[in-house]
RNA sequence: GGGCGGUUAGCUCAGUUGGUAGAGCACCGGCUUUACACGCCGGCUGUCACAGGUUCGAGUCCUGUACCGCCCACCA
C-alpha cells in the first residue's frame, strides 16, 4: 500500500483552515516519532545530513529560515523515497559570540587565575562593575544560558516544520563534541599534523587573542601617509633614505628598510645602514623583490610587525624581532640601551619613547607625529588616504601581528589533496567549487586553531615545570584518550598531583582553548558520535549532504573537508548544497538590524509556516533571494486552496473504478510525467522548479480539469464514467499531495489525515507507474491531447463571456470549433465533459488550420433597473 | 589585480540539447460559479544590458564591453 494504511471512513471538516496546523501537527510528529531515525538501516538506505549548528548566542533571522528549509525539502523528499533520513541538529554555542552574551547578560568576566566557586550565583541584574569569575563558573554560566536559548530555537524550528530527529542533538561546547575535539587533536599531534610554535600570528587587541587567515575580513579606514627621513649611519649627511608609512608610531619597531633590488636609487645603499629618527637605533638598508618601487618613496620601513609582508620581509631576510605592541594593544615599556635596543642617544630615545609607551597605537602615533614634526624627520605633511585594513571579523580595531605561542594544523601541504577532495565533492551549484579552489589557491599559512579565551575546548594536555619554574613547552604530557573530555586547568596529568600545578618540578597546563571552527570542522564526527558508537557511526558517515551557505565556504565547509581528510583520508560528504542569502528589497544583504525587526516567529504566525516555506523554497542554491511577503502570501493562498480542493475531491469519491475517460487519462499522464520530473529534479537538489511544476499542474488541474469532470463524477454519463473520474481524482490528489509534502508539511498533512491513518511523510513518494495504474500508458498521448484541447475551448467560452461581461453560467448558444482534423477527431472523447462545463447547447464543428472556437452566448435576459432617483 | 555569479514585463524570477518570449505579484476590467470572495474569469505589459560573430534561425553558442553583487589578493 503505497499511499500508507487508509482510515475506514474519510472525514473532511466543514470549513477547513489552516489556523492552528502548526501546533496540532508538530505534536503529534513528536508523539508518533514520525522523524526518529531508523538506525536498523544500513549505509546503502540512510540518507545523512551534516546539519549546519546555528550560533544560539545570536537571533534566528529570516536567512535561516530560508536555507533551513531548503534542506528539509530534501531531507523529507528522500524520507519518502524510502530512505532512513538521519537529520540531526546541533547547537553552535562554543566561542567568542557566547562569551561576550554571558559577559554582557550575567555582568561577569572571566579570570582564570580564580579558584572555582561551587556556590557562586549569578545576580539578578548585571552590576555595573562585572564580578569577576573563574573558568569553571564562567563555563556553567556559558552552559545556562545557551541552553534557554537553545529552547527558544527548538521551539521555532518546530514551529517551521524541520523534520530533524530531535533525540539527535548536540552541542560544539558539549562533552561529545569537546570529546570528538580533543580526540582528533591529539590524534593530529601524534602524526605531527598539528604543531606548536612561537612566530608571529594575526593577534585581534581587543579580544587578546591569535585569530586565524579564515576570520579576516577588510574594512576600509581612514589613514594617512608619512613620510620620514631615516639618516645614514655613518654621518654623511648628504646620503638618507625616505620612506612613506602610515604606522609612524611602529618606527620603534623598525628592524630594517626595504627596497626592490633592481631599483637604481637605492641600489648603492644595499648593505648600508641607516639611523631611525627620534630613536637612533642603528637598521640595515636590505633588497627584497616584493618591495614595489612604484609605492610611496620606492623604500619601505620593516617593522615587527606592521603586517603581513614585514612578517615575510622579517622571516626571508633573517632580521631579528624588536616589538613594542603588547597584547591589549599598547606600547610596551623598553629600555633603549639595553640589548636589542642600542641606541647612538639612549638618553633621548628614551625620551622619546616614554612619551608613548602604554599608549593605544592610535594615540601613540599622534605623539610620534609631533615628536617628528619637531625633530624635523617629518617632511612635509601627513597625506590622509582611505585604504582597506585587516580586521578580525568581530572585531573593533585593526588587526596586529605579535610573536606568540600557538597551536596549528598543517594545511599548506596538503593543498593539492585538497584540491582533489573538491573535485571530488558534488557541489550544488556546480560553480562553488571555485569559491573552493579559490581559497585553497589563496593560502598564505597553516590554520592557528589555538585562542587565548575561555569559552572554548581546551587543548588537552600539560607541559612539565622546571625546576626553575619555567614552563618546558617541549615536555609535554598528554592523556591516553580514555580520560577525554578533559581541562587541564583542572584535571591533574597521569602521575602526577594537584598540587604540583604550577610548581617547579610539576606540571602546568595549556592554558589556550580551541578555534571554535576546530570544532565545528568535525560536526560530522560529533552527530554520526565518532569512536562512541561504531555501529552509528558506519550508517551515517561519510555522510550524504552539507548544507551551508557560500560564505563560510573558506571556513566551515573547507576546515570540514580537510579534518575529515586527516581523520579518514575520506571526504566528509557526497554533496555540498550552497545556499544563498536573503537580501533586503535594496538587494543588500539582509541586515541585523532588519532581522531583528521581521522576527522568524513572527513571519511563519502571520503567513503560516507552509507560506514562508513556499516563499524560502523558491530560492535556488546558491542564488542570492529577496525577502518576498508577497511570496509568502501566495503559499499561504496555495495551501488554502490545496484545502479547498481536496474537500471537494473528497466530498463524493464513490463510486470508485477504471480509469477509461479521456480527460481522466490525460490528467494522469501529465502528471505521471511531472513526477517522473519531480523525482529527477530532487535527487539533483533542483528543489525549485519541482514546487514550480507541482503548482502549476495543481492550479491547472483546478481551473480545467475539476471544471470538465464536476458533472460527470455525479453521475451525469453514467456510473462508469463517474467511477472513472472519481478514481482520477482521488489518484491525482493523492499524488499532487505527496509532491507538495516536502515543501508544505502541515497543510499536506492536514488534507492527507482526512482519509489515511498513517503521516504522509512516512508515506512513499509517488511513481509514474503507480500514477498511471494497469494499463497505463495505452492511450495516454491521446488523452493529453483531449484534455489540451478540451482546456483551449473552455477558455476560449470563458473568455467571451468574461469579454461581454456576463455571468460564467450563462448558458452558449453555438458554440463552433474550427480546428485540424486531428484535433477534431478528438472531440467525440470530451464533447460530454465539454458540453456540460460550457453549459453549451449546440456544439459545430469545422475544418481549419488552427484552433479557434466561435462562441455565441444565449441572449441575457432583460435587466430591469430600479430607475434612479 | 585574479576568480565566480548576474543583467529577460513596473516588481520577483523561470526559460533543460538554438526553432514564434513565459509565470507569479502588481495593475485594469468583469463575475455571488453550492470546493474555495482567504474566491473565480479575462486583459495589459518586453530593442531578453550593449557591440560584434557563428547559424536558415540566437534570450540560449562564441568573442569583447559596460554595469551590479560576491569571494580572494594587494594595501610602505
Amino acid at each position: 500500500m503505497p499511499d500508507g494504511l487508509l482510515k475506514s471512513s474519510i472525514t473532511v471538516p466543514d470549513k477547513p483552515a489552516l489556523e492552528g496546523l502548526e501546533q496540532k501537527w508538530t505534536a503529534r510528529w513528536d508523539a508518533d516519532a514520525t522523524y526518529q531515525f531508523d538506525r536498523s538501516r544500513p549505509r546503502a538506505e540512510v540518507y545523512s545530513v551534516d546539519t549546519p549548528p546555528p550560533t544560539v548566542s545570536g537571533s534566528l533571522h529570516v536567512g535561516h529560515v530560508f536555507s533551513y528549509t531548503h534542506t528539509d525539502v530534501v531531507a523529507r523528499f528522500q524520507r519518502m523515497r524510502g530512505k532512513a533520513v538521519f537529520y540531526p541538529m546541533g547547537w553552535d554555542d562554543n566561542g567568542l559570540p557566547t562569551e561576550r552574551r554571558v559577559q554582557n547578560y550575567f555582568g561577569v568576566r572571566c579570570d582564570p587565575s580564580l579558584p572555582y566557586d561551587p556556590s557562586f550565583v549569578a545576580p539578578d541584574k548585571p552590576p555595573k562593575q562585572a564580578i569577576a569569575v573563574s573558568r569553571p563558573n564562567f563555563i556553567e554560566l556559558c552552559a545556562r544560558l545557551t541552553a534557554e536559548d537553545e529552547k527558544v530555537f527548538e521551539h521555532l524550528w518546530r514551529y517551521l516544520g524541520l523534520s530533524v530527529d530531535w533525540q539527535m542533538t548536540y552541542a560544539t561546547i558539549g562533552r561529545r563534541a569537546q570529546r570528538i575535539s580533543q580526540l582528533s587533536f591529539l590524534r593530529l599531534l601524534t602524526r605531527g599534523l598539528a604543531y606548536q610554535v612561537e612566530a608571529p600570528t594575526l593577534w585581534d587587541v581587543d579580544f587578546r587573542t591569535a585569530v586565524a587567515q579564515a576570520e579576516l575580513e577588510d574594512r576600509e579606514q581612514p589613514g594617512a601617509y608619512h613620510r620620514i627621513r631615516f639618516a645614514a649611519a655613518d654621518g654623511a649627511a648628504a646620503v638618507g633614505v625616505e620612506i612613506d608609512t602610515t604606522r609612524p608610531e611602529l618606527l620603534p619597531a623598525c628592524v630594517a628598510l626595504v627596497a626592490h633590488p633592481d631599483d637604481e636609487r637605492y641600489r648603492p645603499l644595499f648593505g648600508t645602514d641607516v639611523i631611525t629618527p627620534l630613536y637612533g637605533v642603528k637598521v640595515p638598508v636590505r633588497a627584497h623583490p616584493l618591495a614595489d618601487p612604484e609605492k610611496g618613496t620606492g623604500a619601505a620601513m620593516i617593522c615587527t610587525f606592521g603586517d603581513v609582508t614585514d612578517v615575510i620581509w622579517w622571516r626571508e631576510l633573517g632580521l631579528p624581532v624588536r616589538a613594542v605592541i603588547q597584547p591589549n594593544g599598547a606600547l610596551k615599556p623598553v629600555r633603549f640601551g639595553e640589548a636589542g635596543w642600542e641606541s647612538s642617544d639612549a638618553a633621548r630615545a628614551q625620551q622619546h619613547y616614554d612619551q608613548v609607551a602604554g599608549l593605544s597605537a592610535v594615540k601613540a602615533r599622534v605623539r610620534v607625529v609631533e615628536q617628528l614634526r619637531e625633530s624635523g624627520d617629518l617632511l612635509g605633511e601627513p597625506r590622509p588616504i582611505t585604504h582597506a585594513v585587516k580586521f578580525y571579523e568581530k572585531g573593533d580595531r585593526p588587526l596586529e601581528i605579535l610573536t606568540s605561542r600557538q597551536w596549528f594544523i598543517n594545511t599548506m601541504d596538503q593543498r593539492e589533496a585538497l584540491l582533489a577532495r573538491g573535485r571530488e565533492l558534488q557541489w550544488h551549484p556546480p560553480y562553488m567549487q571555485a569559491r573552493f579552489e579559490n581559497w585553497v589557491n589563496g593560502l598564505a599559512g597553516d590554520w592557528c586553531v589555538s585562542r587565548q579565551r575561555f569559552f572554548g575546548v581546551p587543548f588537552p594536555l600539560w607541559y612539565k615545570v622546571g625546576a626553575d619554574g619555567s614552563i618546558d613547552y617541549e615536555a609535554r604530557l598528554l592523556p591516553s584518550e580514555a580520560r577525554l573530555p578533559l581541562d587541564p586547568s583542572t584535571d591533574v596529568p597521569d602521575g602526577y598531583r594537584p598540587e604540583q600545578r604550577n610548581q617547579p618540578g610539576g606540571f602546568a597546563g595549556d592554558p589556550d582553548v580551541m578555534d571554535t571552527w576546530a570544532t565545528s570542522s568535525l560536526t560530522p564526527q560529533i552527530a554520526a558520535r565518532w569512536e562512541e558508537d561504531a555501529d552509528l557511526f558506519a550508517r551515517v558517515f561519510p555522510m550524504d549532504v552539507r548544507p551551508q551557505a557560500h560564505d563560510i565556504i573558506r571556513t566551515w565547509l573547507f576546515d570540514t573537508v580537510l579534518r575529515s581528510h586527516f581523520d579518514f583520508d575520506a571526504l566528509p560528504w557526497r554533496h555540498a548544497a550552497i545556499s544563498g542569502w536573503v537580501l533586503d528589497p535594496d538587494r543588500k544583504k539582509m541586515s541585523k538590524s532588519k532581522g531583528n525587526v521581521v522576527t522568524p516567529m513572527g513571519l511563519l504566525e502571520e503567513h503560516g509556516s507552509d507560506g514562508v516555506r513556499y516563499w524560502a523554497a523558491s530560492g535556488r542554491s546558491g542564488t542570492d533571494t529577496a525577502f518576498d511577503p508577497g511570496q509568502m502570501k501566495v503559499g499561504r493562498r496555495l495551501a488554502i486552496k490545496l484545502l479547498n480542493a481536496s474537500k471537494f475531491v473528497l466530498a463524493n469519491h464513490e463510486p470508485q473504478g477504471a480509469v477509461t475517460a479521456a480527460v481522466d487519462r490525460g490528467l494522469l499522464a501529465s502528471l505521471a510525467a511531472i513526477v517522473r520530473q519531480s523525482t529527477d529534479d530532487l535527487e539533483q537538489y533542483h528543489y525549485t522548479r519541482v514546487l514550480e511544476r507541482t503548482e502549476s499542474f495543481f492550479w491547472s488541474f483546478c481551473d480545467d480539469y475539476l471544471e470538465l469532470v464536476k458533472g460527470r463524477r455525479y453521475g451525469d454519463q453514467g456510473a462508469a464514467l463517474a467511477a472513472s473520474a472519481n478514481t482520477a481524482l482521488l489518484t491525482a490528489l493523492s499524488a499532487m499531495l505527496r509532491l507538495f509534502a516536502p515543501f508544505l508539511p502541515f497543510v499536506t498533512e492536514e488534507v492527507w489525515s482526512w482519509w489515511h491513518e498513517s503521516s504522509i511523510h512516512r508515506a512513499t513518494w509517488p511513481t509514474a507507474a503507480e500514477v498511471l495504474g494497469p494499463g497505463g500508458g495505452a492511450d495516454d498521448a491521446r488523452g493529453i491531447e483531449a484534455l489540451q484541447f478540451a482546456a483551449a475551448v473552455l477558455g476560449a467560452i470563458r473568455k467571451k463571456k468574461s469579454e461581454e461581461q456576463r455571468p460564467l453560467k450563462t448558458p452558449v448558444a453555438v458554440a463552433v470549433v474550427r480546428a485540424p482534423a486531428a484535433l477534431l477527431a478528438l472531440l467525440p472523447d470530451v464533447e460530454a465533459d465539454l458540453r456540460a462545463a460550457g453549459l453549451i447547447q449546440r456544439l459545430e464543428t469545422a475544418p481549419a488550420a488552427a484552433l479557434e472556437v466561435e462562441v455565441t452566448l444565449v441572449a441575457a435576459e432583460p435587466v430591469i433597473r430600479d430607475p434612479q432617483p
